[in-house]
DNA sequence: AAGTGGTCTAGACCACACC
DNA sequence: GTGTGGTCTAGACCACTTC
C-alpha cells in the first residue's frame, strides 16, 4: 500500500475511502480568506476542482462552501461561481428564549405579575402593524417579569383572538402570556425590531427607575399565515444588554 | 406505467426516480408541528422511516430536519431521536453590513466625517473588554456617519495595532475605519452587545438631539485568534430601529 | 449492545445565469 | 448552448447515547 498526502498535509492511505470532513474544508477555506490567499472579490475554484484538490467528494465541498456562504463570507451564484464577499457581512444569530428561561439562565429566580387583562380595541398603530382590521377587539395583556424580585422586563402585549382563540380562556396570572403563546400559538412568520426609548412615567415606576431613563426595547409581531397572532413590546430595565457572538 | 401518490398526495410515476425536495419535507414537518399533529416534546419517527413515508432518500430527510433543528423548532440527539422543541426558541439573524451600505440601503446619501484620530492608552474597561494589556497604546478613532446630511451614527473605535498593524498608516478621513477594517482586518471571533443609553452632552450635540435622549447602542469587539483587533461603540440617532424577521 | 443521527461517497440530473 | 452551483439517490460507515 502506498501513502500520499492530501492538500492539508494529512497522510492518507491510497486505499483509504474517507476524505476530509466538511468542517476541515470549511476551516481551511476560512483560513485562506483570513490569510488573504483569497481576497475580497476573488473567484474560488469550482466545486469539482476543489473536491479534487481536497481529495473528497463534491458534496463535501458543497456543504463547506454553503456553510461559509450562509455566514456571509462567500457569495455563490450558479454559473458565476463562488467569490469571497467584497464586504463580509457580520451575521449574528439572536436566540430569543422565553423570558422565564432568559432570567433563569442569568441564575436569577423568576417571577411574574399580571398587571392587566382586558379585551378592547387596539390603538391604530398596533392594528396597522398587525395588518388587522381597525375595529377588531383584541386581548390586551400587561405584565411585569422579575429577576430575583427586581423588575426586569415590562411586557405590553396584544393578542388577536382570531389567531389565538383559546387565549381568551387562559389565566395569564398563573402561566405568563409569553410562555403560553410560544407553546400554544405557533406562527409562520414574524418581525422583530430592536430600539431604545426613554422611560415614560409609568414605565419608570414599574421598572423602579427614573422617567427618561434609556430602556432597551424589543418589539415582536407574529402571524400564522395571514392571520395576526400577537404583538408584544418588551421594555427592559436600564442597563440591560442583549449579547451574542459573531 | 402505473401511478402512485406520495404522502403529500402528489402523483408520482412509478418509474420516476426523484422524490420530494428537502424544502417540501421541511415545510410538511413544519406544518404538522403548527397543526399540533406533533406537539412540543413529541418524538418524531426516525429518519429512515420518514424517508420511507416521504418516498425519498434518508439524506433528504436529514437535510430537512437539520434545517428545522438549526431554526430551533426541533431538538435532535443521537440515539434519543428527534423531538419537537418544548420551547421553540425564536432565532433571528441580524445582518450587520458596513455603515455605508446600511445607509445607502435606506435610500440615503452617505457621508462621513473623521472627528479625531489619536494613538493613546485606552481606558481600563476598553482594555479589559479586548483582553489587552492595560498599558498598550491603541489607535483611537472617532467619526460621524451621515445619512442625507443628517447625523446617523456616532462611532467610537479603538484599534489594537498588533491585530491590525497597517491601520496606523491609513487615512481614515478618506476611507472610513468601519469599511477599511472589514476588508483589511479579518477576525476569527467577535462579540456583539445591543443596549440603550442616554445621550451624553457631547453625543447629543454631535447627533443634533437633546442630552438624555435614548440612543440605540451597538458594541462590537473582534479578535483574530487571541489578538484583539478592534472594539467599536456605535450610538445611533434617536428613533433608530434594527429590524429583522423571524 | 443497539439504535439513532451525522457524515461521506460516487454518480446523476436539474436550474439558473450568462453567452 | 454551456458552466456553475443545487439537489437527490443509494449505500456505507461512524459517533454518540442510552440501554
Amino acid at each position: 500500500m502506498t501513502a500520499s498526502q492530501d492538500i492539508l498535509g494529512r497522510d492518507r492511505a491510497s486505499g483509504g475511502e474517507r476524505g476530509l470532513s466538511w468542517r476541515d474544508i470549511r476551516d481551511d477555506v476560512k483560513r485562506r480568506i483570513n490569510e488573504r490567499v483569497w481576497q475580497p472579490g476573488d473567484l474560488l475554484p469550482n466545486e469539482e476542482e476543489m473536491a479534487r484538490e481536497f481529495g473528497c467528494a463534491r458534496a463535501t465541498v458543497n456543504r463547506a462552501l454553503r456553510d461559509l456562504a450562509d455566514a456571509g463570507l462567500l457569495v455563490r451564484k450558479r454559473r458565476a461561481g463562488t467569490r469571497v464577499a467584497a464586504f463580509p457581512v457580520s451575521k449574528a444569530t439572536l436566540s430569543i428564549p422565553i423570558l422565564r428561561l432568559e432570567i433563569e439562565e442569568l441564575g436569577a429566580e423568576y417571577r411574574h405579575a399580571l398587571l392587566g387583562r382586558t379585551v378592547t380595541r387596539p390603538p391604530p398603530d398596533i392594528a396597522a402593524e398587525l395588518d388587522a382590521p381597525a375595529g377588531e377587539p383584541m386581548l390586551h395583556v400587561r405584565a411585569l417579569h422579575f429577576a430575583d424580585g427586581r423588575p426586569h422586563v415590562y411586557e405590553d402585549r396584544w393578542i388577536d383572538l382570531r389567531g389565538a382563540p383559546r387565549a381568551r380562556d387562559v389565566d395569564f396570572s398563573a402561566k405568563n402570556a409569553n410562555e403560553w403563546l410560544v407553546q400554544n400559538a405557533p406562527y409562520t412568520r414574524g418581525s422583530l425590531a430592536l430600539s431604545a426609548a426613554n422611560a415614560s412615567a409609568e414605565e419608570a415606576e414599574l421598572l423602579r427607575t427614573q422617567e427618561g431613563e434609556a430602556l432597551f426595547i424589543v418589539e415582536r409581531t407574529t402571524w400564522s399565515g395571514d392571520v395576526p397572532v400577537t404583538r408584544v413590546r418588551l421594555a427592559y430595565r436600564p442597563g440591560h444588554r442583549l449579547r451574542t457572538h459573531l
